[in-house]
DNA sequence: AATGAATGAGTATTCATTCAT
DNA sequence: AATGAATGAATACTCATTCAT
């Protein structure tokens, strides 16, 4: 009836999870938080499992869309731009959805992840992957292995949001055009 | 008596936490993975808390050391050089103890970690901070704020590990050096 | 659902806890002659010390109904009369209630009883002491100290019940009326 | 080798299952009551059931000897006198031996004593008996069934040293010569 | 659609006891 | 004689789940 049900088993179950891990919470908790009996849960969702593969799969895709739109469709614009977007891109991310950063960044692995969730993985990380290939053809990109530079960018905003999340900092533009900075020369070709 | 007993607790403790975090560990589990009964478990240790917490130093420590050993006394060691060392030390953890590592990365929150776990976070990553600030004074490394820079190492590093150690390439050398360079580039000053 | 669950399991508490003992009766026994499953125990009982403090209570509750009871409203009631009374609500509670009667034994000390529940032990003898003060002043009970007229009734009536649950004989009419006559004689007065 | 050390164990029980009853008292505490080690508590006792039965016995075996003790040989001592010397004869158990007397009270029923225990039971009361059987054949005491005097007099000694134990008194000379005269009235006799 | 009641399987932990030293 | 080490069985309690209503 309600609407917004589900919803809000997903919502309670995204925080939770991403306060807690998958085992630290518990079913009673979980229909707390959302506000309804454990009973009551399983009208909605088939188990737990079920369910952290349910929000698993929703973090990614709230990612991989963040990711995909900030790849313009005219692939002619300046790498450098590109880059740009991307990463202000993953920064608004990182910004409006804090909780499922934190929920996909704890949950990359877990016996309790389905195959499907599983393939999820490599499919987001295709944007970002993709700019960095075009960089390396054209030569304005370092002439390392993709992985590396990938992992490199990947790494670097990862470890500014753990960052400030832990407290050492927040993610204000500067700091994040900072990071951008140095992420940038990390990857680029050393020709002007 | 038998000498090893606790190292064998502990062992299996560092395995089985990184491998499924705290609550996915059960003592039973723990008790089985180091040979012994679980309530024989409780002749060594206090409580499954405890247990994570000097599972948690232990790691702590040895990546201390292994930082701490790698940042030279003589400071007039160039600091590319320094850098060199200090990447390499964390490579040479990373691969050495690669599970003392993962625990590290998955337990650096959580309400099982007393005052004192908690206090060794910071401590640690004090090294990488000193080399960075005397860079910075040098003017040979970016004008940026130290923990942009700081983020952008710690954070590529991490990155390589964790993409290794999902499979996406092996840890070697290669590997390593393609992203050491590209680390380097990211907080190295502009000047030639 | 079914109305007298709490009833059957408080029931059964009072049984196990007067036979054995806090201490000696297991949740899983508890439960059994509930005739429920041991987890079910705790959708209506929050902990076992919350259980024998409520099976405390209620016991306390039903001894001193018993005795409030018979402690006639019309202070004018000869005090003869009015230990008699006392008397017989008292053999009237041992016979009805005679687990509660031992329950309350077996459990006036103990870590386990909470603040609340020690605080009813001293309004139980109120209604004694109430009688007991007024005969003294009256003249019609011995000049002793309350106390050691009280201490007198009480204990001899509670040794009476106790020798007869321990087979030295039954606890009939014959007998308590025995004990009532020595009783009376211990407090009452020398005057005619 | 010490010598002392089987008393210690006993003297530990003692304190511990008078205070906790015997499922509330554990072997650690016991053993670390003693200052052995819990191991070392089974050189010198079979198990903790054979441990109870044995402290049990101890006990009872002191408030016969008191009670014995406190029997004229010589019948023809007055029995006002003889119910004298039994009162503080008991009075001086109590004081002397609270803990022997408050374990004597929480454990007289109880699966875990074996038959022989039990067996001491009835043998202590005998002195008493003896006592009342003589004063009803010589008139005087109450002619009353000799059980119910006995319960009283027992029953009001229970009650007065329970009651000191609780804190509602001390158990003083005064109180104790209250209780003595209450309880005397309650068996004597109505003739001069 | 929602839930109170119920429970088998599991949780961390303790206990009484044995045994090698 | 004494004990550190070990453990099977038990303890109080929780969990994920089902089902009747």
């Amino acid at each position: 009836m309600t609407p917004g049900r589900k919803e809000q088993i997903l919502d309670a179950a995204l925080t939770l999870f991403a306060e807690r891990g998958f085992h630290g919470a518990s079913i009673p908790e979980l229909a707390a938080t959302a506000g309804i009996a454990p009973a009551s849960l399983y009208r909605h969702v088939e188990s737990k499992e079920q369910l952290v593969n349910e929000v698993y799969r929703r973090a990614k895709a709230l990612l991989a869309s963040a990711l995909f739109s900030a790849v313009p469709v005219d692939a002619s614009t300046p790498l450098r731009e590109q880059f740009h977007h991307l990463w202000w891109a993953l920064v608004g991310f990182a910004r409006r959805e804090p909780r499922a950063f934190a929920f996909l960044e704890l949950h990359h692995h877990g016996d309790y992840l389905d195959a499907e969730s599983r393939a999820v993985e490599l499919r987001v990380l295709a944007p970002i992957a993709q700019v960095v290939e075009r960089g390396r053809a054209a030569g304005v990109l370092k002439a390392q292995p993709a992985p590396a530079l990938i992992v490199t960018v990947w790494g670097a905003f990862v470890g500014m949001v753990r960052a400030a999340r832990a407290g050492y900092f927040t993610l204000d533009d500067d700091m994040c055009r900072a990071v951008e900075h140095t992420t940038w020369d990390a990857i680029r070709g050393s020709s002007p």
